[in-house]
DNA sequence: TAGATTGTTAATCGATTAACAATC
DNA sequence: TAGATTGTTAATCGATTAACAATC
């Protein structure tokens, strides 16, 4: 299995090689990419090794070559499905996100309470009562990812709704740890938590500095 | 120094004992907030270990002693100042969001570049325009924190200038890499990277688990 | 006292980095 | 060949978990 660091730094060295190809060059070596994306050399060899792909001692990687091999590996043919609850002010702009992500990623619905809410075209998707839910998804076989910007005493009840939906990843932006079956992947977002944990950390650097 | 993992981890304690406090709970054993967190009894014990706070072995942990240790390290007393460049979808979702974050923060002003953007108020939060960013940001001595919301060709040169304001953390929501003096504490927030690595662990569980 | 929990050290696990023979 | 880089193993580092004496 491929350690989901190693993904991260490979969805990087993604969009450097994108980068590095459409100018022109042909050939990276390890210490280029490590450099462009702030990793050591040994590291981009170690997670090119860990997905199986090979370069050369005399040029390096091939640029063209090593990005469709990535792109193989990470990005399924189909698209990935997408659905979303709770569209407030967050899931509004996550929507109008989504509009760029095309095609690797296809929304297929927004989903909220509010009648006010309901039965428009948001940045290009539909929005949906929660009522409708099941038959809306129904029509829509396999939804991979679900995401959601609900408020925090709502996150349970719509992920077990996302997740009788079938998706087996949930990327959740409500500050509450939701729990979920053994094959569902969850990425906690929680924005208020990361910016606190930035401010502590910027500010315990700071009066390190003042010593 | 307090690993970063740990501060993660007690701002999630935090808000569960919290929630416990409001139901009248008064001491909590660490096996019953790993519970709650989802982390082992010797997780917390070390975290607490780590910021010097001690329980005893016949109650364990006072919540309400606890509690205000926790703020008293986490939460400084005059609110965290915060700027925010690029007023697009995003940046307006997040400063919707600041506005439930008070008082632990402030959001004194956002940046954009488009004069269709500037000289309002957007979920009480005035918008200036790039060019009195310096004029603006004198009149605050000490801003912690910079939101990047901007557009990735945008998102270096954004930084510099926030990071001239003085911020020594930022939180970049750009799919790029900014290069920053040693100071200045990044986080990177890169939603599309998030969703796919999400949608790639959630593939990979799915084929392993039909096997 | 007996039993459970804490605080802390030792052991384990995983991820990163260093080192180096093999290769071009 | 000489020099640089790769692929991979060994060493290091950091974070998590287990274990247990001290404590209540």
């Amino acid at each position: 299995m491929v350690p989901s660091k190693s993904i991260e730094r490979l969805i990087a060295y993604r969009s450097l090689l994108k980068k590095r190809d459409h100018e022109g060059q042909e050939y990276i070596f390890s210490h280029q990419l490590g450099e462009l994306s702030g990793h050591t050399a040994a590291q981009v060899r170690r997670d090119l090794m860990a997905v199986g792909y090979s370069g050369n001692s005399k040029n390096g990687y091939h640029i063209q070559d090593l990005l469709s091999f990535i792109k193989q590996l990470l990005e399924p043919t189909e698209g990935i499905s997408v659905i979303l609850s709770g569209v407030g002010n967050l899931g509004r702009a996550i929507l109008s996100y989504f509009a760029t992500l095309r095609p690797l990623f296809n929304i297929i619905a927004g989903f909220d309470v509010d009648p006010q809410k309901t039965d428009r075209v948001i940045h290009g998707c539909r929005i949906y009562s929660i009522s409708d839910f099941s038959t809306i998804t129904q029509q829509h076989p396999s939804i991979q990812l679900g995401i959601l910007t609900v408020p925090a005493p709502e996150a349970q009840a719509a992920a077990d709704l996302l997740i009788s939906a079938g998706v087996c990843g949930l990327i959740n932006f409500s500050p509450v740890r939701i729990k979920t079956p053994e094959h569902v992947y969850v990425e906690h977002m929680d924005m208020a938590l990361t910016f606190e944990k930035v401010a502590f950390i910027a500010r315990e650097k700071t009066k390190r500095s003042e010593l």
